[in-house]
DNA sequence: TCCACATATTGACAGTTGTCGATATGAATC
DNA sequence: GATTCATATCGACAACTGTCAATATGTGGA
């Protein structure tokens, strides 16, 4: 997915405000993330746990796809910053960053804060 | 951009239950439509204005792109149902549906009611 | 009917994306 | 160090996307 930059507070919501043509690359790439329905079940995956973390090994069978694929996705959703990385000896635990999130989130919201 | 079609209510937020593949299919295509610099700008201007409404002739130059480009995304955007367009005269009007917004902004709550 | 003009569609092209098999990297255990 | 296993990277490919020039469609006025 080309350069991945974390996704930051950047923008007053869109409906709200007129966004300049900076912020919405920004945006945009972070909506782009959220583009991809395997991306959207790892996200969704990963917060629906009892401990709010997942290890790699348990989502490539979950989402249907092969671990190449689903190593590939966690890298970009941890390159917006949605999702974190921890090592745990041989294994890699991945955490929701529900902040990053909301960015998101908020940037659709339709008053000035909400 | 494919099949288009209209965001519906699909779904509990991603982050507080476990989205199923069909609803991750509906959402993903909803936020590629937001996944677009150039789409974002178009959401954004035609919402801040003044009366809500903005003719397709005064679009092309604030984003900087072609006749032929504008009108593709904003047909883009009228097959999600994130704007509706009118024909008034020789002119097409948009209108924002802020309803078709807020499904987008809700799948990405962090409780499940907000 | 013919013209002028706003918008949509077509066709083409370069760039990007999701996918997987094959392979490399890295960590713990023996 | 060698082995084992989890994860990441590489290479390749088909599918898709944004863009514009050219053209078509459709609307209102002359």
């Amino acid at each position: 997915m080309g350069v991945m930059q974390a996704i930051e507070e950047c923008c007053t919501p869109l409906l709200v405000d007129p966004i300049d043509s900076a912020d919405a690359e920004t945006l945009a790439a972070g909506f782009k993330v959220l583009s991809d329905p395997v991306r959207l079940r790892l996200l969704s995956l990963i917060a629906n746990t009892p401990d709010g973390e997942v290890c790699a090994c348990d989502l490539s069978d979950p989402v249907g796809r092969s671990q190449p694929t689903v190593s590939h996705h966690l890298s970009i959703l941890v390159g917006a910053g949605l999702i974190e990385r921890e090592q745990r000896g041989k294994w890699a635990w991945y955490r929701v960053v529900p902040d990053r999130v909301q960015v998101l989130r908020d940037a659709l919201s339709s008053t000035s804060h909400a």
